[in-house]
DNA sequence: TATTGTTATACTCTATAACTATA
DNA sequence: TATAGTTATAGAGTATAACAATA
């Protein structure tokens, strides 16, 4: 019986081994993305990590440590160091939390708002420069499908 | 003057600050696929750089471990440790290139190509189940996607 | 009992530089 | 000079378990 059909990628046995797993495929993407994010960044700017934390900060002032790790699914403890990072450049503070004397709410300083600004819009920058060859639809169709993968474990 | 036209996710301000980056949005969806595969492979199972490593010298044996260092993308002095892991396995033998004493063929063993066709079927069941609700289309997109991304520092 | 922040620990991944033996 | 494999080393990133203080 001959082959009528096209087949899709997803169904194709071994144009290469790798190529068509999406686990495969994302890490090769995200090594290309990560390098322009660092690019972007500088030398001493913020890591991926304290980025989105104090993404995080700024987007939900006075949430707890505990929080911010749930939010970006990282652990509780490794968000200390991140922490400790962004209090040393005097980008967000603790605070105590008025009924909770376990927990430490995080707020952005003026300079952690200013400098998120500059690192935000040099990312932006960067990320645009990087996807210039991509529609905006096809950004957006890639950053829901990125959305739906994440979804699937929720 | 009023905005008729529909605005794209990319270029929508703070939803939330980290939601419209590709990059951010690549890691946690690598992670939810890392955690996948890591599910498919099994405790003490490959791990993805010896996967890929594996998946590669089957498709092109006697390939050098320079080579497969530049296909996978990865630094040479980083496959040493994969390849010796291959090795203790007796997946994968390094063998003398004729006419090139510096280099190390390497070839997979009927062991490591039978280990490497279930590892495979594993991880594609387990890829297959995690994207239970995307389309053939969906999927093949995202790769596309995925792909082009890949391409740009080509 | 459970939760918050913290410390300690270990393990993986990766980047860099240097070495050796070849070419 | 350049390349192949290797070693050593250090730095991220992350996962786990435990602990004190508090709920």
């Amino acid at each position: 019986m001959a082959r009528a059909q096209k087949t899709s990628i997803s169904e194709t046995p071994d144009i290469s081994a790798l190529e068509g797993f999406v686990g495969y495929n994302l890490k090769r993407a995200y090594l290309v993305v990560y390098e322009d994010f660092r690019n972007a960044i500088g030398q001493d700017g913020l890591a991926p990590r304290a980025f989105s934390a104090l993404a995080t900060v700024i987007q939900y002032p006075s949430i707890t440590q505990s929080a911010v790790a749930r939010h970006l699914q990282i652990e509780r403890s490794g968000l200390v160091a991140i922490v400790d990072d962004l209090e040393q450049r005097g980008l967000v503070q603790r605070t105590p939390v008025p009924g909770d004397r376990r927990a430490q709410a995080l707020l952005p300083t003026a300079d952690g708002k200013r400098a998120f600004a500059e690192a935000r819009a040099a990312v932006k920058a960067h990320e645009d420069a990087l996807f210039k060859n991509f529609t905006d639809q096809e950004r957006d169709t890639l950053l829901c499908l990125l959305n739906k993968i994440r979804k699937i474990e929720d």
